[in-house]
RNA sequence: GCGCCUCUAGCUCAAUUUGGCAGAGCAACGGACUCUUAAUCCGCAGGUUCUGGGUUCGAGUCCCAGGGGGCGCACCA
């Protein structure tokens, strides 16, 4: 097979999907009098002596390709092609006898060999170490693999289309932090060689967006990668895909209107419609979702009733009788969103927006207009998950040095995930920010939404995995972890 | 990080329940075949049973340690 001579482009192919759907009509046993040019792999290969029959895929769909021996050139060596084997053909469309639509192959050319396959032509592969560390072999083997991500990259492509249409403006804010903000979460320490200093790997967009709503963005967005150094599991991964959007103006009711606003809108761009199956169960994502207090959910959920005005002492009784363990440090905000977390949140199937939070836990979030305590924060819940967060956000320089300095409070207390001071912004705030609504939606846990898979390693292409050993007997240089000394 | 489970041919899986010659289908390889659809038929190969140690006359199987993976828990979105 090495005569064939490897091309270094192939002319103008039809995707097989637009071959099927052109030529749907034809009869059994008709001929369309048509050449297509076409490419794909070969993944089935059925040869019967004189003629030959391949299924041939590509990103679009799947075809057969007919060949025979006094048609088709170099037919011998066709029909030694591996499974896998990336082939251009040239012929006519016609449908088999028995009513396979097929291209009858005139000519064609090796685009590359395929040394290994993808696994069992039936079963595919289901090994998950090869299935992730391999994605590019997975996306071949498995049904429904490449769909999954299709689906991602239009979910995303419609949630800048509804946010473009709104006149949001797309911005990139820097990765690397001095100062780790703008959420809870313990950060990815780098080293920057040339300032002799450690930087942070980004674990919210947060800080920087408000900045440019400052600088005059009233409708700004960035869809990025964040970085927490936490586990990895069903529905965490150390790098996710983060959405937030900010703008001048608005309330957390204008942005948790935006924010079913997207939801819907990408439900609908992938499935059509706005009700969809998740878990075996349906989801209703048509707007407007219901909106109600943190106390009303927690009341449905569990009967009982958890305010801050109860006070410390009471809301730590009504945590000690729903079951929720509770940490010495922890003051009212923090037990009643810990009761929130754990008993409620789960178990509301939604979607809903669960509205005001305590104030201790929403360290960057302006006080409730008319509840003392609170903070105006909304977080759209569904199918027991968060799907993100809307908030009034705090604009108040004072205030936010405040609610600083209750995080390093925090954090003298032994919670590494509390946020550090961070003068640069908070000079930012004191030039001046109007009022602002933000909202933050985690994309992956969107699209397992929408996708109905329930790891979100089904919906990151390479999520994140241990190194693999190393095993080159040269001596690799660039080992993951460092060589026991 | 802690607990439970798991690792057998390139792939998907077997191997009589405290142990007795490591097997099948697909893929690969050789052959037959002019309408196949996971083509079929004949033939031929294919193994450090994750690694290292131990118990035993004998270990894929039992024990210990290590590694990978899975599932729970914890932290977080």
């Amino acid at each position: 097979m090495s005569e064939k001579q490897v091309p270094y482009r192939y002319e103008a192919t039809t995707p097989l999907s637009e071959v099927v759907a052109r030529f749907s009509r034809l009869e059994a046993g008709e001929e369309s009098g048509e050449d297509v040019r076409v490419a794909g792999r070969i993944m089935l290969l059925r040869v019967q002596g004189k003629l030959a029959f391949a299924t041939l895929r590509d990103w679009s769909g799947k075809l057969q390709l007919f060949c025979l021996a006094a048609v088709t050139e170099d037919f011998e060596e066709l029909t030694r092609a591996n499974l896998g084997d990336w082939i251009g053909a040239e012929g006519e469309v016609v449908r088999t006898k028995r009513g396979e639509l097929s291209v009858k192959v005139a000519r064609w050319s090796l685009l590359a060999r395929a040394l290994g396959g993808f696994g069992d032509k039936w079963r595919g592969i289901h090994d998950p170490e090869v299935r992730l560390r391999q994605r590019e072999v997975d996306l071949w083997a498995n049904e429904g693999v490449r769909e999954r991500f299709l689906l991602r990259s239009r979910v995303v492509a419609c949630l800048r289309s509804l946010l473009a249409e709104r006149g949001f403006v797309e911005v990139e804010t820097p990765v690397l932090h001095a100062i780790p903000g703008g959420g809870l979460a313990r950060p990815f320490v780098t080293h920057y060689n040339s300032m002799h200093a450690d930087f942070y790997l980004r674990i919210a967009l947060e800080l920087y967006l408000k900045r440019c709503v400052i600088g005059g963005f009233e409708r700004v967005y960035e869809i990025g990668r964040v970085f927490r150094n936490e586990g990895i599991g069903p529905k965490y991964n150390p790098e996710f895909t983060m959405l937030e959007a900010y703008q001048a103006y608005g309330d957390y009711l204008d942005m948790a209107e935006l924010q079913e606003h997207l939801v819907a809108g990408a439900a609908k761009a992938v499935t059509g419609g706005t009700r969809l199956s998740f878990e075996e169960r349906e989801l209703d994502l048509t707007p407007p979702w219901r909106k109600a207090t943190m106390t009303e959910v927690i009341a449905e959920v569990t009967g009982a009733e958890v305010s801050l005005e109860m006070g410390l002492a009471e809301l730590r009784r009504a945590a000690a009788r729903l079951g929720v363990e509770l940490k010495e440090r922890f003051d009212a905000g923090q037990v009643m969103s810990e009761i929130y977390e754990k008993t409620t949140e789960p178990n509301l199937w939604g979607p809903v927006h669960v509205m005001d939070y305590p104030e201790s836990v929403s360290p960057l979030t302006r006080k409730h207009r008319s509840k003392p305590g609170y903070v105006e924060r909304i977080t759209p819940v569904a199918a027991g998950r968060e799907l993100g967060e809307c908030y009034s956000e705090l604009v108040d320089p004072v205030d936010q040095r405040a609610r600083f300095a209750a995080q390093a409070a925090e954090r003298e207390a032994g919670d590494e995930e509390a946020m550090v001071t961070d003068d640069d912004f908070l000079r930012a705030l004191e030039r001046g920010m109007p009022p602002t609504g933000g909202i933050g939606l985690g994309v992956d846990r969107l699209v397992m939404l929408l996708a109905d898979v329930h790891h979100i390693r089904e919906v990151l292409l390479f999520p994140a995995l241990r190194p693999e050993p190393v095993q080159s007997e040269d001596g690799g240089r660039f080992e993951g972890e460092t060589k026991p000394s």
